[in-house]
DNA sequence: GGCCCAATAGCGGCTAGGAC
DNA sequence: GTCCTAGCCGCTATTGGGCC
């Protein structure tokens, strides 16, 4: 706690350029003596604070001195406060928050008045929805408290959900939750934007699970609901490959056309994904997938005919 | 592992003094 | 009068070592 508070006031007296001992011991509910002795080790440290006695007086840090190498340089804090700000958009502040930010602010005040980057991690389909759920969600991992949602499934039925929640990823532009699903019984990801009616429950005892083990559960179990997809593209959309899969996937036939091979889950959503690259798209293999593939285009095909 | 004890850290209160 | 400086004292919580 001390070593905290130590770091705060040198922070706070570099922002603020003078500040008295008396604000500092109101701002940190300490003694005004623990705030001279906490100024003592500062210096001790190495940090040149100053003071100017009588009305009007304080402490400063001597000028010259600059506190910006102790911690990141400008472009790492001018990407740090743009993600900050991005999650804040999201999660909203609180005092954890807003003392990481004053912290960035006073590292670098004048570049980040024009920021070079530029983050949105919202989702154009749920952004207020998103807000609230993120905040819930990071309320019950923060407190160890289940969640309890409706999540839909590959058969686009809803299914009640409980789960005690260990974290939270923005992946491949998607939201998702981790954590323990107790009709499962296994760690599962829960995109957010096929969660409803999200809602806290009791509280729960965390398991004690690293974030390797979790990595390691989820993509076995991803590798288990896979699929080799062989994919054939003309060369019309060719150069727009690399959007979409990785550069180690793509092949050229003798043809110039473009095979794709990758992994994906079995499920509903992989039909409608092969079929959102419209004619320019060819499933090769497996067969199975093909035959389904030509399934579903006619039952799309019987809603048209006359 | 649990208990005891001494050392240490951290803190608040008080006081006297100096600078502005 | 306001604010910083610094020594002293006592209290409490924490830590580390020794012992059973």
């Amino acid at each position: 706690m001390r070593v905290d508070r130590l770091l705060s006031i040198i922070l706070i007296i570099a922002k603020k350029r003078l500040v008295t001992g008396k604000d500092l011991a109101e701002h940190f509910e300490v003694s005004l003596r623990t705030i001279y002795r906490d100024i003592d080790k500062i210096c001790e440290a190495g940090i040149p604070i100053a003071s100017y006695g009588g009305k009007g007086g304080g402490y400063y840090i001597m000028e010259n001195y600059s506190l910006d190498n102790l911690f990141f340089d400008k472009e790492e804090v001018q990407a740090l406060m743009t993600v900050m700000n991005s999650i804040n958009i999201l999660f909203g502040r609180n005092q954890q928050f807003n003392d990481i930010v004053m912290k960035f602010e006073h590292l670098n005040k004048e570049d980040l008045k024009h920021d070079k980057l530029s983050i949105n991690l919202s989702h154009f389909s749920m952004e207020e929805e998103l807000k609230e759920y993120l905040s819930l969600m990071n309320k019950a991992i923060e407190k160890n408290r289940l969640l309890i949602f409706d999540y839909v499934n590959r058969k686009m039925e809803y299914l009640e959900r409980t789960v005690e929640p260990i974290r939270i990823t923005y992946s491949h532009g998607e939201w998702y939750l981790t954590g323990f699903c107790r009709i499962r019984n296994n760690l599962r990801n829960f995109k957010l934007v096929r969660i409803r009616n999200i809602k806290l429950g009791e509280g729960f005892n965390k398991k004690e699970i690293d974030n390797e083990t979790i990595d390691r559960i989820l993509t076995e179990g991803y590798e288990n609901r896979s699929i080799k997809v062989v994919m054939k593209f003309t060369n019309k959309i060719g150069l727009q490959l690399s959007e979409y899969f990785p550069k180690k996937s793509i092949t050229q036939d003798e043809e110039n056309n473009y095979v794709v091979e990758e992994l994906y889950p079995y499920e509903e959503g992989l039909l409608k994904y092969i079929l959102s690259f419209g004619k320019e798209c060819e499933v090769i293999e497996p067969d199975y997938l093909r035959g389904e593939l030509k399934n579903y285009l006619l039952d799309i095909l019987k809603k048209y005919q006359d």
